[in-house]
DNA sequence: TCAATAATATACCAATCGGTATTTTAATTT
DNA sequence: AAATTAAAATACCGATTGGTATATTATTGA
């Protein structure tokens, strides 16, 4: 079983996650941690020697529910193609999914710390390079499969498919028009289906 | 002539534009606008009436400088599809690009005040919005002009197309790789001149 | 040139920031 | 159950936050 002091930890991760990816990590306080877990100062500070280690640890933690999230829905797929298609599918759902809600934890992160937090900055660059292999690695199995068209360039499709990705995210998330992400998704599947041989 | 006070507030725009861009809001505070102005704080309160007032101007000014770049490098060109390639193009050595180094003024913004600042998202929005019906206005002329397939889909390939530069440099700017980013504008300018009739 | 006015600098404010030392309470272990 | 240890709460810290009132210095118009 596991100790007080690792399900308090886990605890401040579960409920300052959210918060961190909504506010970034200037923009949230010890105040706002305080707050939202209903714990002190100093039981924070007693699990954590600082502000910094607890963002680090939801970070980790809002990409490994989303990571569990699409490996969840690949499972259960057995073409290359089918698999990629979760991608748009999760995308498109993307308000409707509570951890993805305030947009994708490797965007916001990414955009916030690039300048800012040099350790987070590199938690979310590791996560978005872990993101491209996976998808790299598929696109490859794919070809050797003989699922997929021999003459895709790798690199390109995973930039454009991550690429659409954020920038639908963006866009209807700033416009608060989701048609500029479901066009954007709509263009992916399709370009999904023509890496079919 | 202008008045010194109008003076005095475009030399603190112009001062803390660049700041805000790199910091965000939350990230920027009247100690980095005093030092980057190398003005105090009743300079910088006399002539803006909050750290508000200074951003929101600092963003306008942001947008306008990208905003003005683009149209420049479109003003030298006479087809559609050339003029569209000018976003590949910049976006492409937005590393070189004083006002671009840090970011997109628009998606910076839009990540972070999405859900903190109301008002900078509603700049951020209008941004948005305004470069997408400039996108959308081309591609009706040139459908108009017959330069362009009748049958494109305008919303979609404005929302690709944001979405591309958008996405390609947050992954080049987050793992410092820019071939993620010249991927996507391989892949964007082949969309583009695919356009053509 | 000399007031009037506009612009900038100085000095201060309460509130909040992240963080720590200490005390109190709760959970283990024997 | 008592003793020990672990965890959480309290109270405090200096520094910094955005902002204001007042004093000083430039600028401008008569």
């Amino acid at each position: 079983m596991l100790s007080k002091a690792e399900r308090t930890k886990q605890f401040i991760i579960e409920k300052t996650g959210p918060v961190f990816n909504k506010k970034g990590f200037t923009g949230t306080s010890l105040n706002d941690i305080i707050s939202v877990t209903g714990l002190t100062k100093g039981s924070i500070y007693g699990n954590f020697e600082s502000k910094d280690e607890v963002a680090l640890a939801a970070f980790d933690y809002n990409v490994e529910l989303v990571v569990a999230h699409i490996r969840k829905k690949m499972e259960a797929r057995t073409s290359i193609i089918d698999r990629l298609l979760v991608y748009p599918e999760t995308y498109r759902n993307f308000l409707k999914t509570p951890f993805l809600l305030n947009g994708c934890p490797v965007a916001n992160t990414s955009t916030e710390a690039d300048d800012t937090h040099p350790l987070l900055k590199e938690k979310a660059a590791s996560a978005m390079l872990f993101w491209r292999s996976s998808i790299e690695r598929q696109l490859k199995v794919g070809i050797e499969n003989r699922e997929l068209k021999a003459d895709i360039n790798i690199q390109e499709v995973t930039s454009v498919l991550v690429g659409l990705i954020h920038g639908g995210i963006l866009q209807a998330k700033v416009t608060g028009k989701m048609s500029y992400l479901n066009a954007s998704m709509d263009f992916l599947e399709r370009m999904i289906r023509e890496l079919k041989k």
